[in-house]
DNA sequence: GCGAGATTGTGAACCGTTTCACAAATCGCG
DNA sequence: CGCGATTTGTGAAACGGTTCACAATCTCGC
């Protein structure tokens, strides 16, 4: 385990380990072997250990790991042993959904604050909170001291939303807009995409041969 | 471009090209080359053409890509082209905001038919559709023929979901429920999680050096 | 028609992640 | 205690995707 940056995949894939780890404890598991973790997770057992490897060692030859204990370690690397507050940027049907997600209390994650730029959202409820301006989100993150950001706004205003949630202290951001956003390097984008979900299984969803697109493409003299 | 398997990330980055290109089109321009495409879209110029090369070839040296013509070609390769029916099944948050997901349309996706096992919501209006009955949807899709499923039901209820979206017709399946699905190898599945998401920000989120595992994890005579 | 300039398509090099395979560590049982 | 069975942690090999670099192609203007 050299001190090296971590692949990103590897994250990813804490965030299922730790499920299943939670979903072991519940079941009053106490042990569980790599072997194990493959059969509920789908990730290969060699994966599993590389991965943790990055980390430290956190398992027993001959035996496994601790399910409690590998819970806290996994929770610790990814930050969330502790609280983690979040900003929530779009009161709008996504918004909507987030809120009322019902699997961020199990990780410690929690939306704090919801904003939104439409003057007649804004004093509302949502949820167990209250929209609450955009133009006062650094103010109000003054006192919260988020790291994470949620974009569910439309994607002609979502650059806009990333500019504040940088100006009020955020460092990583959850995109739900169709746009590439421009931030500052220290600063991590992640972005969800249901088109680009949908049509990576559009793709696959007929398994006709592709049409050929010499003939399509090259045809005309102005080109495709 | 010899016929092989494309990858994955090509399939996904497609869908940005498409987007950039339908912005384009939009604002009335006839033509982008590969750099003006890097530019509006983040990824490189040479990873555009490689994505495209898997497909045939659609620009013309020294000059660019049809605007049009390419998102034709784009349309066709995803299976965009025609309409693609969708089953959404879950009448929760997350379907809710589905439905009212406005950019659908521009990419010939939509949601056909919902369907929920809660007999409190079978009947009621949700969006422009009804809710129907889960153990309808066999007989439903058989008229509408979709081959694309959308999970947004509890984890727990997610896997009798899939063996009803595959035994429907579904061959591609995007999962928002946190469990990992088992389904015949000629099904795609794409899991979306916002957890998981989450995480991997909250990693980022502070730069503080992670605690060294040593000493915590090797402690105690039962391991971690 | 032809040369200058621009841009594509793609084999080859590169790089990072995944998989493999095995030494080292631990446990249980006689 | 010592041996066999089990499982971890990790270098090394294999793999797949990305980047590079350049020959081939095309346009434009003179």
């Amino acid at each position: 385990m050299t001190e090296t940056h971590v692949p990103i995949p590897t994250l990813e894939r804490l965030a299922i380990y730790l499920r299943v780890l939670l979903d072991a404890h519940e079941a009053g598991i106490q042990t569980l072997s790599s072997q194990e973790i493959e059969q509920h997770s789908g990730i290969s057992a060699a994966q599993f250990r590389k991965d943790l490897s990055y980390f430290g060692e956190f398992g027993k030859p001959g035996v496994g790991y601790s399910v409690p204990g590998l819970i806290q370690c996994i929770e610790r690397i990814l930050r969330l042993d502790a609280e983690q507050p979040i900003l929530l940027v779009g009161a709008g049907n996504i918004g909507s959904a987030l809120v009322g997600y019902p699997n961020f209390q199990a990780h410690r994650l929690r939306i704090a604050a919801v904003f939104d730029n439409n003057f007649v959202k804004i004093g509302r409820p949502f949820g167990e909170l209250v929209i609450q301006d955009i133009a006062r989100i650094k103010e109000v993150n003054a006192d919260i001291g988020a790291r994470i950001g949620i974009i569910a706004v439309p994607a002609h205003a979502a650059q806009e939303v990333a500019d504040l949630l940088v100006e009020a202290g955020v460092t990583g951001i959850l995109n739900f807009a169709p746009t590439i956003l421009r931030v500052p390097k220290h600063v991590h984008v992640r972005n969800v995409s249901f088109l680009q979900e949908l049509a990576v299984l559009s793709y696959h969803a007929t398994e006709d041969a592709l049409c050929v697109n010499g003939q399509v493409t090259r045809g005309g003299k102005d080109g495709i």
